[in-house]
DNA sequence: CGGGTTACTGTCAGGTTGACAATAAGTAAA
DNA sequence: TTTACTTATTGTCAACCTGACAGTAACCCG
């Protein structure tokens, strides 16, 4: 009896605009060329590579996907139902990753690989349309309890930057106010003392990420965070 | 190059008494009866077999070293680091699953199958301490925010004995009044009617799952419940 | 300098939570 | 039969958390 065929899938979320502008929740498919569900759109994976971890072979495909390195990755689930691609067993372990808006906006995209909103799919290839549910369903609920949403954005970001990633992934309006506080209580944001100035209204401060604290959320698998010289700094 | 070999293994949680006779978070490990790791505990698992989905597949091996049938089965992670077996490479998908008590007493247990307290498991073959750790992880965080505590008890029980599912396994005393506060108005729970009698004290009031919601928490991925007529019933 | 816009702070009512007092309903001992 | 003891169950209260929303601050633009 042969063994099933391993493959590892990535998720990819990022805010971009859409067709009419605005900011949306979207993910980056490949088209399917061969068969079997030639001509579909699925998510990008491969085999697994030598001796390769299975989060680098995460990142792998999504670097030779959209071209980025992802802020945020991390394992969704392994998905081995024995019928869910036709002619041969395939089990994959999927990933998803968040990748920073800003640089979203720079990647490619080919005539094989486009960005679709995430509430708005076709029908995908295999049980992929699942497999996207699940970590729309992950990252809606994750944000809630842990620090996923700096993944979208970049190193440093003001607290309405912050707040509009909440906002377009749960989609519902959420009082600046109490946002505030809620972010400000719970820590693990630190401001940086500079402000952005330019818009037409009181310039707001700038926060960062405390990395000194470990927030992912994965328990004992969170990999450690690297020593950092800074710790002593404050 | 080839495939790396695919495993799946199961971490099996049951409140047990332990030597001292105290009500006790407990695995069931098998010894390792070949190269590599010899004579290592380790959790039980095995290859993926023919056209066995990956769930089937846990709940297989769970039976065959306890001899008991899960009351909650749930994936746990898709373990791949290149260097955790010492010769080929293997990729574990593992699997927590927990059994009642009462029928957990009756697990057979052999020289190579022993039930070891979870907070006190000598050294374990390959990365299975990690992964013990993780899966506690998961419990406790899970216990918390849905209702996997059921699976540790059977039909139907006794706040109190809900209450000692959650005190063993987070550790903590916790007050009886609000414990039923808080059960009764996150929902849920359904009062059978009936009463223990027996006990020199006033007998308390039996209760069941409410298996008309589903709070198993695993969003989109929850086998949605088996339509029982019974629905209808109420 | 005044209007427009977003940043930020303050307040208040309602809900939730933990600590703990009080009562209920059994068994067992006196 | 009455009292003691044990757990079940209900009630109360203060501290805390949350959502709604009013009010002030700081910038740009005309």
């Amino acid at each position: 009896m042969p063994q099933p065929t391993l493959a590892v899938s990535t998720v990819i979320f990022a805010l971009r605009a859409d067709s009419s502008g605005k900011k949306t929740l979207m993910l980056p498919l490949v088209q399917r060329i061969r068969e079997p569900q030639l001509g579909y759109w699925a998510l990008p994976g491969g085999p697994l590579e030598g001796n390769e971890d299975l989060a680098d072979a995460a990142a792998r495909n999504l670097r030779s996907t959209t071209g980025l390195e992802p802020r945020y990755l991390e394992q969704l689930y392994a998905f081995g139902d024995p019928h869910r691609s036709p002619d041969q067993r395939v089990v994959s372990i999927v990933y998803w990753a968040l990748v920073e808006s800003a640089e979203a906006d720079k990647a490619f995209e080919t005539e094989n690989v486009k960005w679709f909103a995430a509430d708005c799919l076709p029908d995908l290839a295999f049980d992929h349309n699942l497999i996207v549910e699940y970590a729309l369903w992950r990252l809606r609920t994750k944000l809630n309890y842990s620090r996923v949403a700096h993944g979208f954005l970049g190193e440093s970001f003001t607290l309405t930057q912050l707040r509009e990633v909440y906002e377009v992934v749960l989609q519902r309006d959420i009082d600046p106010a109490n946002f505030r506080r809620s972010i400000e209580t719970s820590g693990g944001i630190v401001a940086t003392g500079t402000r952005v100035s330019g818009g037409s209204h009181r310039p707001p401060q700038l926060y960062t990420y405390d990395r000194s604290l470990n927030l992912a959320d994965q328990g004992p698998l969170t990999r450690s965070p690297k020593p950092t010289s800074e710790v002593s700094k404050s």
